[in-house]
RNA sequence: GCGGGAGUAGCUCAGUCGGUAGAGCGUCAGCCUUCCAAGCUGAAUGUCGCGGGUUCGAGACCCGUCUCCCGCUCCA
């Protein structure tokens, strides 16, 4: 306790040097936080009701925005790969699943309780406990046995009490124990149960992933930080299935190509960095794990896992269903588990870090200008249709018929409710990358300029070309 | 869960000594307006987080509770 590094969390610590820190995109979370309310890309849920602790709800703009950005994971992971393919398992699953995954008696904080103070610890993080087994750990003797007091009063410690994150229900018309299910705490176990399937259906060979994006729950102990971390929450998982002496090579290269995603997309690289887990980190399925990290407003945190998870899960489920999850090679005429590389994302986490990355203020003609630079294949809508005048029913008109062209490709929106500046900046804040202004002289040469988010330039085209500019502006952009 | 802070209009907040709720922004409507948050006029919106108590009277004081934020913790 006398050395002050010691004390400091790890993420304190990781802010100390200032030379590799560049700071987050946006200052205050609040920042964000306000944007997403005020124009609707996320609220909070059930609020009307007072809210319900760490779960968000995606308005109209953060539905399109996270739809995006899924879309934009599932075309790099499957669309444009020959050897990985998806799935979309279900939420709930045999409660057996996840005894044999481990999460049953692993997924779970070992907590203890001081009688007197009422703090609660971690057993394994006291003093004296660091080095414990897994039995140990869950051994109701262990406090008395090991002598173990509280490090802030020396209070009496309750035994260990085992706190796991997997929500439970009920399956059927009988609320009792024999019922009891549990909603999914990550979506890769539907990948590994599927993996027969799916090897056989989709006739690929080794190596090949299974790529899934869905919902999963945990009852974290303290949630927060916005969407960062929420009790639902939705993940974008693929699993690697290969030979196991090549899992570090492969490792080796989705750990890059993962980080390279987030930066096409938009996310500075300055911003970005991978860390890896010591060995005392490690969850209970990892032999190898490193994160890609990016700095929030809260410090460095993980966007993404990309772990090396052995044969942990295949043996496993082999071994408790009875079921070969063996994979044969025709070529070598050899028979092995297949390792699993596995890349884990969070879906609310990828488009929380593109909302920050790309917020930014800038001064135009001494007004401060809010503009969202998400790329385009990310923004909620791809163009605005707005009339210089509204009052003439003419240029109206053909902003309706400009934007009902328009929608048949992509989001598009019409707004005329305002002066065309105050219309531009409302664009800006939602990301909006093109607007397409009508003006009275669209009327008479069948021209219409379309204005750039990020550069403020505008350039005229005819009328009936937008729609193919616009195409290729977004076919330019997806690179 | 613990420690600290905060809940008043969609947002940011004011509300004095306890006396019956306000501003700016935003939104909507009308007028005006030919390219980067113009102007004028008008309008809507609050169980003052929720429940209880004290009081003639509570947004304010007391108790409880819920939610959010910061830290501990965590890891998609």
């Amino acid at each position: 306790m006398s050395d002050p590094s010691r004390t400091l969390s790890k993420h304190a610590r990781d802010l100390l040097d200032p030379a590799s820190d560049p700071g987050p995109a946006v200052a205050e979370l609040d920042t964000i936080v306000g944007l997403s309310k005020r124009r609707g890309f996320i609220y909070p849920s059930s609020e009307i009701y007072g809210g319900i602790n760490a779960v968000w709800d995606y308005g109209p703009l953060g539905v399109e925005l996270k739809n995006n950005v899924k879309r934009a994971w599932w075309r790099s992971m499957v669309q444009e790969r020959d050897d990985i393919v998806g799935l979309d398992s279900g939420i709930l699953m045999a409660p057996q699943i996840w005894v044999t995954s481990g999460h049953v008696a692993e997924f779970s904080d070992p907590l203890v309780e001081c009688r007197s103070c009422r703090r609660r610890y971690r057993l394994d993080e006291l003093p004296g406990a660091e080095d414990l087994s897994q039995t140990d750990l869950h051994d109701p003797g262990v406090v008395a046995r090991l002598g173990l007091r509280c490090p802030a009063d020396d209070g009496e410690l309750s035994a260990p009490r085992r706190f796991n994150l997997m929500f439970k229900t009920f399956m059927g018309p009988v609320e009792e124990q024999a019922a009891e299910i549990y909603l999914r705490p990550e979506t890769a176990q539907g990948i590994y149960v599927n993996f027969r399937n799916v090897k056989e259906t989709s006739r690929k060979k080794v190596p090949f992933g299974i790529a899934q994006v869905g919902k999963a729950f945990r009852n974290e102990i303290s949630p927060g930080n916005f969407v960062f971390r929420m009790r639902e929450f939705e993940q974008m998982e693929m699993q690697y299935f290969v030979h196991p002496e090549r899992a570090a090579e492969h490792f080796a290269d989705w750990l890059p190509r993962r980080r390279a995603w987030y930066e096409a997309y938009g996310v500075a690289p300055a911003r970005l960095r991978t860390r890896e887990h010591a060995p005392d980190e490690l969850a209970h399925y990892a032999k190898k794990a490193v994160d890609v990290e990016y700095r929030f407003p809260f410090g460095w945190k993980e966007l993404e896992g990309v772990h090396n998870r052995g044969d942990w899960d295949l043996s496993r489920h082999m071994e408790a269903s009875g079921e070969s999850l063996e994979y044969f090679d025709p070529a070598t005429e050899e028979h092995f588990v297949p390792w699993v590389v596995e890349t884990s994302a969070g879906a609310d986490r990828a488009a929380f870090t593109f909302l920050l990355d790309a917020y930014r203020e800038e001064e135009v003609r001494g007004e401060k200008r809010v503009v969202l630079g998400l790329h385009p294949e990310l923004a909620p809508y791809k163009v605005a249709v707005l009339p210089l005048l509204k009052k003439r029913p003419e240029i109206v008109e053909m902003c309706h018929r400009i934007k009902g062209d328009l929608q048949r490709d992509v989001m598009a929106v019409y707004d005329d409710t305002a002066a065309i500046g105050k219309l531009y900046r409302r664009q800006d804040e939602i990301g909006t990358p093109w607007c397409v202004t009508v003006d009275v002289d669209s009327l008479d040469d069948g021209a219409v300029t379309i204005r750039d988010r990020d550069a403020m330039t505008q350039e005229r085209v005819s009328a009936d070309r937008v729609r193919e500019v616009i195409a290729d502006r977004m076919r330019a952009a997806r690179q």
